[in-house]
DNA sequence: TCAAAAGTGTTCTCCCTACACCCATGG
DNA sequence: CCATGGGTGTAGGGAGAACACTTTTGA
């Protein structure tokens, strides 16, 4: 049996990709890991992740391992940094290009297939496998520069979503507190969310008004170039 | 004479890194390119770059290209990106992994060995071998975030520099017009930037106030979590 | 003496911030 | 009726934007 039977002139490192699935549940931001089975760090948990295929893009291939591990398709996902120190990987050199993904965590049932998913919140995380802990803090500061300027927040709430769950989300990812009123108004002085008539099921005291993201009036402020600011 | 000698058990990509050498003239931003010797691609110009040694990481692939090519050591440089698209290379697949290096132009003197170097200004950057048209505007587009919120200019200028210099590099990287008097408001408003005692040499019309990048200040406000924007 | 670039301060506006009271609903 | 969360407006301060004239020096 042919064991080795990819060869090289030169020494070619091995390349996965990485996704760090984000998700929220009303509250605080949550990330999605996975228990390793084998060897090394069996046990531990880690991103879900893998080899890339010879065909496809690194993005294609993060894509697909967010597929084989949730079951979502059309994810928001965006490529934050590519990690390559040579002893990361204990079995061989490998790189790994990693992702962020921010998913509507009521989209996903669950870990569906073999591997042990579970959400974690990210302030009990435990420790995790091979270089998943700087990754995940690379990933956590790249999501808040990134909701600076862009409404990525969105992906990660429901269709239709009250302005405290928005506001909720932006605290839980920069980690500091809004004053209700005025988190509203500027919200509101954007344009990017729009009322709807439609209130949440008077579950809790009050029944609140749902807003749903309004993305004709986000391309339109991209294309003219309009720099947002939280 | 073994040529391949260097088998997986699954098929691996080269991976190789590329810098993106940026510099500024005291006008205009320009990159470094180099023209390349060999197919494919060859007589077009490039990103300095080359292949991942196996006991490096990618930042230290990234910096020792920068020091072969241009002899510079310790300049600033970001990883900003994968590029990993199946058929970027019509040889094999290769990915890469892309740096900004931002330089005093003034400390490059110039291609010093074989490879045919040559700055060129942003606007008229020729069409450019491989991906490399993508790579550029991604890098543009990464220095442009950054600026915003690190005063990486300053890795650009020499020591010294007048606050007009100052002005034409954040215009350059913007691409937007400043009042002059409210640029330097906001700049010294920051102490981000210490006035000398000495001026240019009259060889303009009038001696200007020279000033120098305050890197303790900058230290230190980054310490408390201040927030620049620019 | 003229042209070109440098130095300098004020006003106005707008946006961000801080802040408190009433309302609706379920228990 | 009370507790909990939702809805709403205003006043003050600070930062950014707009803006013009004088100075220096070389040609």
């Amino acid at each position: 049996m042919e064991e080795n039977k990819y060869c090289y002139k030169y020494p070619h490192p091995a390349v996965t990709t990485d996704c760090v699935i984000f998700g929220f549940d009303g509250t605080k931001l949550q990330v999605l890991l996975i228990e390793r089975g084998i060897e090394p760090f069996k046990g531990k948990w880690a991103f879900p992740g893998g080899f890339l295929n010879m065909d496809e893009s690194a993005e294609q291939g993060a894509l697909r391992e967010l597929r084989e591990e949730t079951g979502l398709t059309g994810a928001f996902i965006e490529q934050f940094g590519c990690f390559s120190e040579p002893d990361r990987d204990p079995r061989e050199r490998v790189i790994t290009i990693a992702y962020y993904a921010l998913v509507k965590i009521q989209h996903v049932v669950g870990g569906d297939d073999a591997a042990k998913a579970r959400w974690f919140a990210l302030d009990d995380v435990p420790q995790l496998a091979f270089d998943h802990d700087r990754i995940l803090r690379e990933a956590v500061a790249r999501l808040r520069e990134r909701i600076h300027f862009k409404p990525v927040g969105f992906e990660l709430l429901p269709e239709k979503f009250t302005m405290r769950e928005l506001q909720s989300l932006y605290e839980a990812i920069l980690d500091i507190k809004f004053d209700r009123r005025n988190f509203a108004k500027k919200m509101l002085h954007f344009d990017l969310v729009t009322q709807l008539d439609e209130t949440t099921w008077p579950t809790a005291r009050r029944a609140a008004n749902l807003f749903r993201f309004n993305k004709q009036n986000y391309d339109e402020l991209k294309r003219k170039g309009f720099q947002l600011e939280f």
